[in-house]
DNA sequence: ATCCCTTTTTGATCCAAATCAAGGTTCTTT
DNA sequence: AAAGAACCTTGATTTGGATCAAAAAGGGAT
């Protein structure tokens, strides 16, 4: 798909103070929006038609955030649903004494807004610059009556999530640092979440995330990846780049192993 | 709800070699069954007139499994959907080398069927006695194309269940043994899994079950149940039986704590 | 370029949970 | 009631990852 050069918009609206920046219309004549949107595929929107795509871009607006900034707030109330359409994102949580835990990191093209009881279930934030195509929650769900294939489709989506986050959980509960970290690299990878620069993949994760999301400490995480690059399985350089040397034994670390 | 005597009914066929025992129609006339669920509430059923049912009741059959043993096993063709009208389950993944961990268990009311890419997305074994509501898969797909809301209604307990599924990634990534065994023992008893004996809650899990479902070995569970006893906090009787003797302090180790 | 702040790395030490080992219960079967 | 198996408990020891500490590297702003 087309990079959208999201730097851009930034820059245009620096001085904006708000916490989320809203595209200006006209950049786009409404209803185009949505039709050219390339990246549909894997998302809520696969399955629609031009007409019922036209009903999303009605409803749908814009939204920038800067990375660190907050998107929502877990137990806020559940207002709007959001599909990613570029940038990083994760979702937190944390518990009263201050330890976190990272729930997952949504890419290009994933649906934001689980619930529980009409309140979010975790707190989003930004990683990387962030933009999102937001819903109006009750405009959605009255489109999901119109459209039942919509609700299909994103019951389709929930069911993969669950099934990757059960995976997490063997992950937690079973596996040491060198093998949830080379899962973690590898199923990044293969889920093409990563950006491919000078032909190495940028993460744009730091150590403090990963070790919130793989249940460490950023010094396991630092020792672990030294230890990779010492093994020669992976070349980290400058910038968050990683470049895999044995893939074949990182991931027989993945499966298996000590 | 009326408990079902389903010891009687294994004793009934306790000759017959299969894994599955199925209970001979003539028990209850057909479409009797289903209009007389007791325990439709939370089910996928839950949202269905009787007129529905009975097409449910016309795709189902019960299906008795005897404690230890396979339902499914991870990997095998999805070919059945099912509710769980009676009994425990513990849905299993098991590393190459032997690592098992417990996804999760399964009580009355729960749906089981889970799937990617078609195939079953982990294991399924009998705890105790179990007493399934069986669909095939097909039967039951092309229902939910003629009841829309029955999709709607399991879409909402998969959202539950992702919910649940991912506060577990915090209890794996960041709590203590204390705290998960105490949120453990709370869960089960708030979502009403629980059976009470005497005034006890009758615990249907052994050591190792749970070990394998909080990410911990079968001696630090013994270990935490012991200092728990020492500390007051339950009482442990013969026959799986606990009662909880601080449920406040108990509250607050699983929620904050060391 | 330089400075400052944040992030990462490495070393030393400690500790909680795993592992190893051995008894003691409880449940099941006959 | 007795024997056997499965399960649970407790103690001793080990160890992997956390914690503590400090230096090095990277990145952004001026």
């Amino acid at each position: 798909m087309a990079t959208l050069d999201i730097q851009g918009l930034f820059d245009v609206f620096k001085t904006n103070p708000g916490q989320t920046v809203n595209k200006p219309k006209h950049f786009l004549k409404k209803k185009e929006r949505c039709r050219n949107c390339t990246q549909r595929a894997g998302t809520l929107c696969a399955i629609l038609t031009c007409e019922e795509l036209d009903l999303m871009d009605d409803m749908m607006t814009w939204v920038y955030i800067k990375p660190g900034q907050t998107i929502f707030t877990e137990g806020d109330d559940l207002d709007y649903y959001y599909n990613v359409a570029e940038g990083v994102i994760r979702l937190v949580k944390i518990l009263p004494d201050g330890r976190r835990a990272i729930l997952d990191f949504l890419f290009k093209g994933d649906f934001l807004g689980l619930y529980a009881k009409g309140n979010y279930a975790y707190s989003a934030e930004a990683i990387t610059q962030v933009k999102l195509c937001r819903f109006p929650k009750l405009k959605l769900q009255a489109l999901f009556k119109v459209i039942p294939k919509m609700e299909s489709q994103l019951f389709g989506m929930f069911s993969n999530k669950l099934v990757t986050t059960q995976n997490r959980i063997v992950d937690l509960a079973r596996k040491s640092p060198r093998e949830r970290l080379a899962g973690f690299l590898l199923t990044l990878i293969e889920k093409n979440a990563l950006k491919i620069q000078d032909g190495a993949w940028v993460l744009p994760l730091g150590h403090e995330d990963i070790s919130d999301y793989l249940g460490l400490t950023i010094w396991t995480i630092s020792r672990t990846f030294s230890a990779f690059t010492r093994e020669g399985l992976i070349v980290v350089e400058k910038g968050k780049k990683i470049r895999l040397k044995n893939e074949a034994e990182l991931r027989k670390l993945a499966e298996i192993c000590v």
